[in-house]
DNA sequence: ATATATTGGATAGCGATACTATCCAATGTC
DNA sequence: GACATTGGATAGTATCGCTATCCAATATAT
């Protein structure tokens, strides 16, 4: 098919398939001379994908990341599972700080006495040491036990996600894993912050009773 | 103390403090004249809030919001509290509610299966329904047994919070609220993603062991 | 074969957001 | 009285994610 098509195909404007294209996002069709290209169905494909990522709110060149992930995976499905979510670029601090070698005290605490294995070169590691940092400088306190309760729980979800994994191709795998780990982290934090109106307004219901019982 | 002390103490440059003055987000000093202002303590820990609420990605008219809660909580903490992490999301920019369509199926569906009670204006029940939708769109499926696992693992993040909230005044209780919501989220996220590639690690090893028992 | 439409490629523009910089005149301070 | 500071206003900048325009080469239709 041509251009046109797969705009029509994909509900995307020109303009816009032509900025993906540019940016990389998109590949490019096979170019049957100088004015022409033809595009198939995997273009209508990773314009779909596209789609989600972006209207998930992922910025292009996490976008970019994340395609180039799902587009060369390795050759064993765990060693490059972790290897895929670890360089998935983090969801929030979109410029990442120059590589000093940092030695992120308080995230490798944290990890340590949760007693899990990581690699230190994990992009979630700094990412966690800065958000703790922040915590700290915002007055609020990361205890031992609250660490504990949030990682059991934490493990949990990622438990089921990784049950839910597909265990037939790499690929298949790696693409469930990439894109469950970007787009489920807005469902996360929006079903968080669900849970936490409805118990604010079960507790303001429970003291409304006491008033007046 | 005067603007340049309140620079000097908060960090934050002139220019932008006086951008915050015009936006309403910082309280106009006490006038002593037609070119001077008297500013306060209390004028630094709004300064130290506005930084913390921009630099999590805030829009400016949210932090307004937000900090007009805080200011004004009314009687009901918990419903002021409600209020202030409905403002919250950073995850999409605000998109137009589009009048004409059933409001946030997917949504809906998700909380009154976890027989949550939720505010249908809540900013949180646009961003779980935006995200549920990216998820589809993307191919990932949620299905209820995962969803209704994720809500308890999540609830249970979600108890430890509100558990560890200062009780004492409403202004407290909200700025804790608001600064935990926007600032644990990227702890969590980095936490589910270490967990992820703990668990892809142990399950390669348990993998590598069976092939060499 | 010629008229018309489409395409790729390049470049420029736009609208929103969050600052950042400059200017000025009144004023405060030494 | 000299000089720096301040408040207030206005304008400029940078980034992001598109959109729009232009052009010349080439399909395609007639």
């Amino acid at each position: 098919m041509r251009v046109s098509e797969l705009v029509a195909r994909s509900g995307i404007p020109l303009p816009t398939v032509k900025y993906y294209l540019r940016e990389g996002l998109l590949m490019p069709g096979e170019s049957t001379g100088a004015t022409q290209a033809r595009y198939g169905e995997e273009h209508v494909r990773r314009l779909g994908l596209v789609k989600a990522l972006a209207s998930a709110g992922l910025p292009i060149p996490r976008i970019r990341e994340v395609l180039r992930l799902i587009d060369h995976p390795g050759d064993s499905m765990f060693e490059a599972l972790g290897q895929a979510i670890g360089q998935l670029p983090p969801y929030f601090d979109p410029v990442e700080p120059a590589a000093d070698e940092e030695p992120f005290p308080r995230a490798r605490a944290a990890i340590e006495k949760l007693g899990q294995v990581y690699d230190p070169r994990h992009t979630a590691v700094r990412q966690l040491d800065r958000a703790l940092e922040a915590l700290e400088e915002a007055g609020v306190r990361m205890t031992d036990e609250n660490l504990e309760a949030y990682g059991k729980h934490i493990r949990g979800i990622a438990e089921i996600e990784i049950g839910q994994m597909p265990t037939g191709s790499t690929a298949d795998a790696i693409r469930y894993a990439v894109l469950g780990t970007v787009i489920y982290e807005p469902v996360i934090a929006a079903m968080r912050r669900l849970a936490h109106q409805d118990i604010a307004q079960k507790r303001l219901q429970d003291s409304e009773e006491q008033d007046k019982p």
